[in-house]
DNA sequence: AGCACGCCGACT
DNA sequence: GTCGGCGTGCTC
C-alpha cells in the first residue's frame, strides 16, 4: 500500500509505536490512514523521518500521540517480521547493552528480511543531455551554466547511472550542497526506493524425509544423570544447567538426547556454537539425527538460504536451530530447550554494533520462553561457575570420557618445560624433550599437534642496520610476514604490502624476522623430521574455503597427516582418535596480555588442546613449553585441575572487585585526530565522574592498547561497580559527551575484549 | 545516521 | 562583504 502523507491526528487511523532503524533511543509514533487494519507488532513499516524515508518496526499501539504523527508510507513483508518473544528479547538487549530498540530489532533479522529504504541520485533527462553534450565537447547549453565542481559531479552521476548520498559525501565535502545545485537547475533528482524484503527461494528438500535410523551410543552413568536432570525440568518453566563435562566426555550426546525429547513432545530447540564454520562434524551430528528437522544457520550460507532456514522455522517445518551467536533471535517455535555448547567461548561476544554476548541472551530467552537452558564447556566461564556457587546454575558433571577405551584412564598429565632451563637457539622452537615426544611419537606411528596461537612466519620485521620496524601504516601494529603469500600482512586491519628487499628507513638489505608464527614452526619441524607428513591448520590455509578445512580435518582423521601445526583453530572440538601428543609451543604472551581475563582465557584454550591427546584406544600426552611455569594457568593445567584454577582465580578477582564480582563497561571512542579522541575521551570520563559519585569507578581515559586501527586513534573509559543501575547511569552520562565530526563512541556493555 | 540551522575564517 | 567549514539539535 502507500498511505498519504499527513501530519493531522484528528483523522481516525491505528495509531502505532514505530522503533526507527537508526541510532535513536526513542521510539516515535506515526498513524495507519487505512480505515480497520492494526498491524501487528513486529512488523517492518518504512516511514518518513525528517526527510527520508527510513526502516522501522512496529513495537505499540498507543491509545494517543503525545507529540506530532505522520502517516507511515509502506508496510513491508506481508506479516510480522519479528515474533512477540523475540520482540521481548529484543526490548531486553536494548535496555540491557544501551542500544537503540531499531538497531537491535535489526540486527535480530537475517539479511534479505528486512526492507530497505534508500536514498538515491540520478540524473533527469535534461541532465543526462547536458551530460551527453558535455562529453562531446560542448560545454553549455541554453539557460544553464556550470562551474567545474558541477560538470564533474555530473559526469560521476552520468556514468554511475545512481549514487547514493552517502558515497557522495564520503569522496568529497559539501557534495550535498552540489547535489541540491543540480537538483533546482533541474538536472538531478532525489529518489526515495523502497524495497520489499527479498524474496526467498523455493526450498528444494524433501521435508519430512526419513532420518536414517541410528543406533544410539549408550549413556555412560554420568551422561544418563545428566540427561535425566536436564529431561525433569523439561516443561516446568524456566531451568539452567551447566554441564561441566571435561573434553570428550560426550556432552553433545546429552543435548542430542534432550532435544529428541524436546522434539518427541512438540516443542522446538535453540542450540548456539561459537563457530559453526569450524566445527562441521557438530552440524553434521545434529544432521545425522534429526535429519532435515535442523536448520544449521552458519555465516556462509547465501541470504537467500538463510532467509528460508529462518521462514521453516518460523512455520514450524524445521523444529532445531543450530548456529552461531545471531542465532540466538533464530525463531523457533515452542521453544523449550536452549543450549549453549562452549559457553565460556569469547566469540559468543559480538563485537561491533550492538555489543550484545549470545550467552547471556539465550539465558534471557531461556528465561522468558520458560525453557530449559544447558551451558555446556569443560571449562566454564568463571560467571557460570559463581552463578553455580549462587544457585541459579545447577551443575551437571560429567567427569570421564565417553569413548569406553578412553574412560578408564584419567587425562593424562601435563609436563611443562621450563624454557629458562634450556638454551635454544633462534630457529630451535621446540626444547630437546618436545623434540623427544615428537620423534617417539612418530616412531610409533602416532599423530601429534603443535599449538601456537599466532599465524604468519615472523611476527615482527626489524632492520638490523637502523633498527626500524615494519609497521602498519593504519594501524599502531607491526606487520607479520608471510612467506605462503609472501606478503607483510596487519593481522588487524588486514592489509597486505610486498616484502621490501631493503629497509625502508635506511635502504639496507637488513630486514630480519623476530618472533615466531605457525608457518615458521611448520618450515622448523618439516627441516627437523624430514619423514613426517606435516600440515598446518590456521586461518590462512583455510580462509574461504569450507571445503580445504573440511578436506585437512578428513586427512587428519584418516591419518595421512603426522603432525599438524595450528593456532586455536586445532582446539575447537576435533576428535582425532590417532593423536597422542599434544605440544604447546609459547602460551606466554597469551598469559601476560594486560586483561584481567587472561589468566582464565589462557587455562580454557590450553585445556582445550590438552584434551585433544588420547582420545583414541592409546594414551595420551600434553607437552607444554612456556618460560613462566608457575603461572595459575600453568600450575593447574599440570593436573587439569580446573575447580582448583577457578577456585584461585575467582579469589583473585574478589580481591580486586573485578567479573564476577563486579560488572564493567567499557567506552570505546575513536577518529581520526588523536588530539581530539582524547579531547572528547576526557569529557566523557568527567561526565561518568560528575554522575558516578563513589559507587562507580571511573578508570581512564587511557589510549587503548592497540592505539591506533584503520587509521583511527583510540581511547577507553572503563567504569566498574557492583550496582548495575548506577553503572548505566554513569554510562548514559558519559555518553551524552558532544563529539566533533568524524569521533565515535561505543558503549560495551560487559566488555570481553580490552584491545 | 542524516539533515538543517547557525556562527566564525579565507576568498571571488 | 559571502562561501563553507563544522558544532548543535531534531527527527513522530
Amino acid at each position: 500500500m502507500t498511505a498519504t502523507r499527513g501530519t493531522s491526528a484528528a483523522i481516525p487511523g491505528t495509531l502505532l509505536q514505530v522503533a526507527v532503524t537508526l541510532p535513536v533511543d526513542e521510539t516515535f509514533t506515526y498513524r495507519d490512514p487505512r480505515p480497520g487494519v492494526c498491524l501487528p507488532v513486529g512488523t517492518e513499516v518504512i516511514v518518513p523521518f525528517g526527510s527520508r524515508q527510513v526502516t522501522g518496526f512496529v513495537v505499540g499501539h498507543p491509545e494517543a500521540a503525545a507529540g506530532p504523527v505522520r502517516d507511515i508510507t509502506d508496510v513491508a513483508g506481508d506479516g510480522p517480521a519479528i515474533d512477540e518473544p523475540i520482540l521481548d528479547l529484543c526490548r531486553w538487549a536494548a535496555g540491557y547493552y544501551l542500544a537503540p530498540l531499531g538497531e537491535v530489532l535489526r540486527s535480530a533479522l537475517p539479511r534479505g528480511e528486512r526492507a530497505i529504504a534508500s536514498r538515491r541520485i540520478r540524473l533527469t533527462e535534461t541532465g543526462r543531455r547536458l551530460a551527453d553534450l558535455e562529453a562531446k565537447g560542448r560545454t553549455h547549453m541554453a539557460g544553464i551554466t556550470l562551474d567545474g565542481e558541477d560538470r564533474a559531479l555530473l559526469a560521476r552521476l552520468h556514468s554511475a547511472g545512481t549514487l547514493s548520498p552517502t558515497a557522495l559525501a564520503r569522496a568529497k565535502a559539501g557534495a550535498t550542497a552540489r547535489v541540491a545545485h543540480l537538483v533546482e537547475r533541474g538536472l538531478a533528482e532525489i529518489v526515495d526506493r523502497v524495497a520489499g524484503p527479498t524474496k526467498s527461494r523455493r526450498h528444494g528438500g524433501a521435508s519430512g524425509a526419513s532420518v536414517p535410523a541410528v543406533e544410539l551410543p549408550v549413556l555412560n552413568p554420568h551422561q544418563l544423570a545428566a540427561f535425566e536432570a536436564c529431561k525433569a525440568a523439561l516443561g516446568k518453566g524456566y531451568s539452567g544447567f551447566l554441564l561441566h563435562g571435561i573434553t570428550g566426555s560426550g556432552k553433545t550426546e546429552v543435548y542430542l538426547r534432550l532435544i529428541a525429547e524436546a522434539r518427541a513432545q512438540g516443542k522446538g530447540a535453540l542450540v548456539l556454537v561459537p563457530e559453526i564454520a569450524l566445527t562441521p562434524q557438530l552440524a553434521a551430528r545434529f544432521r545425522a539425527r534429526f535429519g532435515d528437522d535442523v536448520a544449521v544457520l552458519h555465516s556462509a550460507l547465501p541470504p537467500g538460504d538463510r532467509l528460508a532456514a529462518w521462514r521453516r522455522l518460523r512455520s514450524g517445518d524445521v523444529g532445531i536451530a543450530v548456529g552461531a551467536r545471531s542465532a540466538v533471535f533464530a525463531p523457533v517455535r515452542a521453544l523449550a530447550v536452549v543450549v549453549v555448547d562452549e559457553e565460556h567461548d569469547g566469540s559468543f561476544k559480538q563485537e561491533d554494533g550492538v555489543r550484545y554476548h549470545g550467552r547471556d541472551l539465550a539465558v534471557m530467552r531461556a528465561h522468558q520462553a520458560k525453557a530449559v537452558i544447558v551451558l555446556g564447556s569443560a571449562t566454564p566461564s568463571l560467571e557460570s561457575f559463581r552463578n553455580v556457587l549462587l544457585g541459579r546454575l545447577h551443575r551437571l558433571h560429567l567427569p570421564t570420557r565417553a569413548n569406553p577405551a578412553a574412560a578408564a584412564r584419567p587425562l593424562p598429565p601435563v609436563e611443562i618445560i621450563d624454557l629458562r632451563r634450556h638454551q635454544m637457539g633462534p630457529d630451535q622452537l621446540l626444547a630437546p624433550p618436545l623434540a623427544q615426544a615428537v620423534a617417539t611419537a612418530l616412531s610409533a606411528g602416532e599423530q601429534t599437534i603443535l599449538f601456537l596461537n599466532r599465524r604468519g612466519f615472523s611476527t615482527l620485521m626489524h632492520c638490523q642496520a637502523c633498527g626500524a620496524v615494519l609497521r602498519c601504516p593504519s594501524c599502531d601494529v607491526s606487520m607479520t610476514l608471510h612467506r605462503g603469500r609472501e606478503k607483510l600482512i596487519c593481522h588487524y586491519c588486514g592489509r597486505a604490502e610486498g616484502i621490501p628487499a631493503r629497509c625502508p628507513t635506511c635502504q639496507q638489505a637488513a630486514l630480519e624476522g623476530l618472533g615466531t608464527g605457525t608457518e615458521r614452526v611448520e618450515s622448523v619441524v618439516r627441516a627437523l623430521f624430514p619423514a613426517a607428513r606435516v600440515a598446518r591448520l590456521d586461518r590462512d590455509t583455510t580462509d574461504g574455503h569450507r571445503d580445504r578445512l573440511e578436506e585437512l580435518l578428513a586427512r587428519v582423521h584418516a591419518r595421512e597427516v603426522d603432525i599438524l601445526v595450528g593456532t586455536q583453530m586445532v582446539t575447537k572440538g576435533h576428535d582425532f582418535g590417532g593423536v597422542t601428543l599434544v605440544g604447546v609451543l609459547q602460551p606466554d604472551q597469551g598469559m601476560h596480555l594486560p586483561d584481567f581475563r587472561a589468566a582464565e582465557r589462557t587455562f580454557q584454550l590450553l585445556e582445550q588442546v590438552a584434551g585433544r591427546a588420547g582420545r583414541g584406544d592409546r594414551p595420551g600426552r600434553i607437552v607444554v613449553q612456556t618460560f613462566c611455569p608457575e603461572h595459575p594457568a600453568i600450575q593447574f593445567l599440570r593436573t587439569h585441575d580446573y575447580e582448583g584454577f577457578v577456585r584461585d582465580e575467582l579469589a583473585r578477582r574478589e580481591s580486586a572487585s573485578y567479573p564476577p564480582f563486579s560488572r564493567m563497561i567499557a567506552l570505546r571512542l575513536d577518529g581520526r585526530h588523536e588530539a581530539s579522541v582524547r579531547a572528547a575521551a576526557i569529557s566523557a570520563a568527567g561526565l561518568a565522574r560528575a554522575q558516578a559519585g563513589t559507587a562507580v569507578l571511573v578508570l581512564g581515559p587511557a589510549e587503548a592498547p592497540i592505539r591506533r586501527l584503520r587509521g583511527r586513534s583510540r581511547y577507553q573509559i572503563w567504569l566498574r561497580a557492583t550496582d548495575r543501575a548506577r553503572l548505566l547511569t554513569a554510562a548514559r552520562a558519559a555518553a551524552q559527551v558532544t563529539l566533533p565530526r568524524d569521533l565515535r563512541l561505543a558503549i560495551d556493555v560487559d566488555p570481553q575484549s580490552v584491545l
